[in-house]
DNA sequence: TCGTTAACCTAACGGCGTCAACCTAGGGAG
DNA sequence: CTCCCTAGGTTGACGCCGTTAGGTTAACGA
């Protein structure tokens, strides 16, 4: 407990709800686990009784996913402004930028997209966030690089980008070869992948076939771009 | 609480534990969540008294890990025995078995996988599968239609097939278009991304230009294969 | 028959989320 | 200035949780 707060004034009661979710911010911060976010352990941070929390959150998984969705507004306009003149640079830029943001906010990032009850779905911002990026495949599908509803590419590629987050939020011990070149590979991966993979869909060449093909494309590729997708 | 469960005879005091993980198996698969299984839970399930539970398992993590340890030895059989003549095939299979299997276990699927804590690092039994999908990818390699090292690759493509089953798991409640279609085409992706992805290292042609080099590529290819990756 | 000991139970502790009931300070009405 | 009403809290308690210490019972060998 740090100290006794001082009641709020007459109209100023919603002060405590702020209080209390800088309370709640630090202990996530601080511990790194949901675990250490008790409704006790935020109540006393906040110099506040107890049963105080329930005057703004009607339960103790409100307060979490409240605390959890006040960095989600970053996300958005992180992949916002991830701007770039070729589309398809752009959406490597999206996908980079989703993953340093799971990856720089962790404890929030697996409560919301890691745990099937709190928040009742994906939060709004992330579904914001998800807009920007079915805008960038779009983008992509008009310059003919990619081929396909723009909304189902998009949820692949935001498939991708979660599990490499994912695991690496989850799987801390795992042996992991280099984090960011991990990152850059997946990315490269998914986005080839959505250039190339929906347009052999039902045609399928062995691979003896599939391969030269894949060498005479490289072979007809040699410029050189210093950013990768 | 089922019945008064007998006292074991003097050398099988080892009976209860394995009665006590079929109770725990069965309140997960009937409740859907592991906030069901309590110690108290799972020993009445049992016919046992509470603490009976700390003389085969050390703390609750220990007796949940358990519990979902027991379904992954079927994850190895079944990644392993995924067959085909072709290379890349074979890697598709895998990937949509992996996808499979975690979807018709997910609550284990999650506490292995999506939690931080539980296991201390991946199950044995994921590893193994992983070393099964590191062959998959070589003979990919191999046969000339991937590049670079196997591990990495193989790494790249268990996370996309996790991104996907994790969000499915994880975001019951999202409008996904069709499932299937949708663990399809991230299957898709993820093989020709890994088989484009890393040949294109350096090297990235503006929009215009990869564009039209994927026409090429796609006008080459006309066979058709009932099977896809 | 009896003692040993493996197998299990009883009782309890502290912490948790949550609720019902109570208090209290501070601004407006008279 | 006084009173009172209500916004903004607090006190105390309930039931459930994981976990521990110490007691009890029954199957076997001698």
């Amino acid at each position: 407990m740090t100290e006794k707060r001082v009641r709020a004034r007459r109209g100023d009661g919603a002060l405590l709800r702020e209080e209390l979710l800088r309370a709640a911010e630090e202990l996530l911060d601080e511990t790194g686990t949901e675990e250490a976010l008790t409704v006790r352990a935020v109540a006393a941070r906040a110099g506040v009784s107890t049963p105080s929390v329930y005057l703004h959150f009607a339960d103790k998984e409100e307060l979490l996913e409240a605390v959890c969705l006040r960095v989600w507004d970053e996300l958005g306009r992180l992949v916002a402004e991830c701007r770039d003149p070729d589309p398809f640079l752009r959406l490597g830029r999206c996908g980079r930028a989703y993953i340093r943001f799971a990856l720089d906010h962790p404890v929030q990032y697996r409560v919301l997209m890691m745990t099937p009850s709190a928040g009742e779905g994906v939060p709004p911002a992330a579904q914001a966030c998800f807009g920007y990026m079915v805008d960038a495949v779009r983008a992509c599908v008009e310059a003919g690089v990619m081929r396909g509803e723009p909304e189902r590419l998009a949820l692949a590629l935001w498939s991708a980008a979660h599990g490499c987050a994912a695991l690496l939020i989850a799987q801390p011990s795992f042996p992991w070869p280099d984090r960011d070149a991990m990152i850059d590979l997946i990315v490269r991966i998914s986005g080839f992948g959505a250039a190339l993979g929906p347009r052999m869909a039902g045609a399928l060449p062995p691979s003896r076939e599939l391969a030269a093909a894949l060498d005479a494309f490289e072979a007809r590729l040699g410029g050189q771009l210093p950013e990768r997708p």
